[in-house]
This record gives C-alpha cells, structure tokens and sequence, in this order.
DNA sequence: GCCACTCTCCCTCTTAAGATAGAGATTCCG
DNA sequence: CGGAATCTCTATCTTAAGAGGGAGAGTGGC
C-alpha cells in the first residue's frame, strides 16, 4: 500500500476544486498537490507533478477534457485519469474511457463514491457507476459519424440551412443534404431538429 | 455590523456544497447552518433556519431554483437570495432577478467574488457581475414567449413535427404552425432548427 | 490488386416547413 | 364598454427538407 495518494485536481470552477481539495485532504491517505483551472495548466502541472490520479473535468477553457486525456497518456501511459463531469452522455463517456481514461463519474455523486473512485484509480483499478458502465455499452453497437458528418451536425445544430452549410463547407447543397441524409440515418432521427435533439442528448455535440 | 452572517446552500452536487462550504466556514463572519440537495429541502430548510442569505443553485431536483425563488419570497419577502449557477442565458437570469433573487453569479467566479457577492446580499444590497447585468439587459426589451409558445418551442426542440405538436397539444396543424410562425419572429429565426439553438442559447429551454 | 470507407456529386419525387394574410373567440384590464 | 393580448382556425403559395436511387474519385488496409 502507498503512503499517499498524490492528486492533481483540474476543473474550471473555483468552488468544485475547493470541494474537492477539502474532501482529499480530509482523508488520511490522499493529498491533493496540485489545482489547475484549465486544460493547459492541467497538462503542465501532469507533468511537473507526476500524480498518481488526475481528477479531470471534462468541459473547460482552453483545451477540453478528452484532448487532455490524449495528451497525459501520451506522456504517460500509465496514467491514471478519473473524468469527474456533469455530462452523462454516451458519446463523451465513450471517447473518454476507450481512450484510456480509468474511470468516469458525475458531479453529483456522493462523496463515499467519489473517494471510492480515487482510490480505486490509484491503484489501476478501473471505476465506472453502474449507470455510466450501462451508458459506454449503449454507445457500443451504434453507428459513429464521420468527421465531415460532425461538422455537417455542428452547422445543422446551430441552425444553418443545407444551403448555407454548403456555402461554408465549400461543396454542393445536395452533398450537403447526402451528409445530412446519413447523419438522419446514424442518429436514427426523422428530421433534422430530431437529429440536433438526439445529438446533443448523446454527447455528440455542445451547445 | 452583524456578528454572523447564517448560510444556507442548495446544490444537487455534493462537491459543490463542500467547497462552499469550506470556502465560507473559512470566513470569520460567515457560517453554514445548513445544506439542502434539492428543491424542497431547500424550501424546508429555509423555513426551519431562516438564514441571512440562501445559495442557490438553479437547476435542481424535484423543484428548480426558479421556483424555490418563488416559494421563499412567499414565505418571507425580504428573503435575501444569491443564485449560483453555470447558466448564463438571458431569460434565467431575467427571470431571477425580475422575481426578487438579491444576487446572480456563475460558478466559475473566483472564490473573492463570491464570498463578497454573499455579504453583499447579506447586507441587503443587490450583487451582479457586470457580464451578467449585461445579460440581464440584453433581454429588456424582447419579447417574450407566450406560455402556449413555450409549450410548442419545448416540442419543437425535441425534434417533433408540426403535425405531431398539434396531435399532442390537441390543436390543429395549421395553429401550430402559427404558433411556430410566432416564434420564429419572436427569436428572430429563420428556422425551427436556428430558433431551437438561440432559445438554447437563451436559455428558455434546457434540454 | 481488391475491398471498405469516405467524400463528393447527380437525378427525381414527395412532403414538411415557412411566408403572407385574414379572422372569430376568449379573457383580462383600464 | 373598448382595447389588447392570446389562442384558435382558415386559405394559398413558395421553398426547403427529406426519401430513394446511383455513381465516380481518393484513401488505406488486407
């Protein structure tokens, strides 16, 4: 057994980090050593600090959750990351955990779960809810978008006519309704304000 | 000066209650008396403790913070309310406010804002950032929505057809295009699909 | 080389969506 | 009582959206 956990926090909220820091650092076996407030700082203080758990928000400033997963993993390997976020969409536990994040939790889980998490982390093993477990097998089995079809949905998503998608896309307004078409078809919806509907109860897209 | 200034918080995540907390037993002048985890605890615990100020968080269990507004100035009208949320749209922050909250503020201010948004409240004078404030002028002079138009804007962004709206609202196709016809010159939408993303982005919808 | 996938483009056809204009019924308020 | 607002319904017309096909070019892996 370690002595310690060593843990660097990184969520954009002041008040989450301080919640957070007050639960480790009240438990005699863990010790936060580090708070970043962006995805950037996170990386650089990954690095400087080597934790044994990276407690991750997954919506920040400058470089979003699963980019910072890919980077810190790129480091190290080894890594142990626990996404701690308030979105349960499948897509976004999805990349995190196919990507090698080892463990995945909500903002409001209590506390014995959240400590349960860490140390769980620390030592390698993987810890997922039995409800983001059941969220990540959902996602298995449906279809994934292309690249150009996500950026079909973001415009769509924001509103955008196929015209005007076309336009800002470069191509012709009936490749754009045949993007659109396909992205109807993989998102199992009638139209295309159902697609926007679904797309963002997945993950697949933020507004 | 008053000796104390009694806290009670209302927040559906653990974590943010913690450093909340934390953040303001830390402070000799304040004091948490109490912490509720959803809507009607909060209620409950503000008539059982009747503090100076409420914390309040907007989107919660059983009872979202709008109406516990409601509720609380109900039970005392001079309840001084300080609403803490990652919410930014214009018409939660107008809806607040015009309802009688002392205070509005996100949850990614810094740990000096919101301690002095709290004494603020407490003393009875009213808190808002200025990028908030600018918010809440931003939605003067809009219209609003008609509740029948909220009603068909909810399905609309659940990606429902005009003909299925009218089925479930028991109206015939036509009104609901009127309907929709409404609200689209209402947000100044040229389709459903853009009218779903600026009523996001305003936060009349949440989905 | 061949297969699978992606992105691109084309066609036709049907239907849903949106623009425009008008109007009756209700309630609520000054 | 006379407006004002809301909700309801009507009709016509134009256009965008979506269904259903097919097909060529490029990429990358087996």
């Amino acid at each position: 057994m370690k002595s310690h956990i060593r843990v660097v926090l990184a969520d954009d909220h002041p008040v989450v980090r301080d919640g957070l820091a007050a639960m480790v650092n009240q438990q005699a076996d863990m010790e936060v050593v580090a708070e970043a407030g962006d995805g950037e700082e996170a990386i650089t203080l990954y690095e400087r600090h080597r934790p044994d758990v990276m407690v991750l928000d997954l919506r920040m400033p400058k470089r979003d959750g699963v980019a910072v997963v890919q980077r810190v993993l790129e480091i190290n390997p080894k890594a142990c990351i626990l996404i701690m976020t308030t979105y349960d969409g499948d897509e976004d536990i999805f990349q995190c955990l196919s990507q090698g994040a080892k463990g995945y939790l909500l903002k409001d889980a209590p506390r014995q779960e959240i400590l349960a998490a860490i140390r769980a982390v620390s030592e390698d093993r993987p810890y997922t809810s039995s409800t983001v477990a059941a969220k990540a097998l959902q996602r298995m089995g449906k279809p994934s978008l292309t690249q150009r079809e996500l950026d079909v949905l973001q415009l769509v998503a924001e509103g955008r006519s196929n015209k005007d998608i076309a336009r800002r896309l470069s191509i012709t307004e009936g490749t754009a309704k045949t993007h659109v078409k396909a992205i109807l078809t993989k998102l199992d919806a009638i139209s295309r304000t159902e697609a926007v509907a679904v797309a963002h109860k997945r993950g697949l897209i933020h507004l």
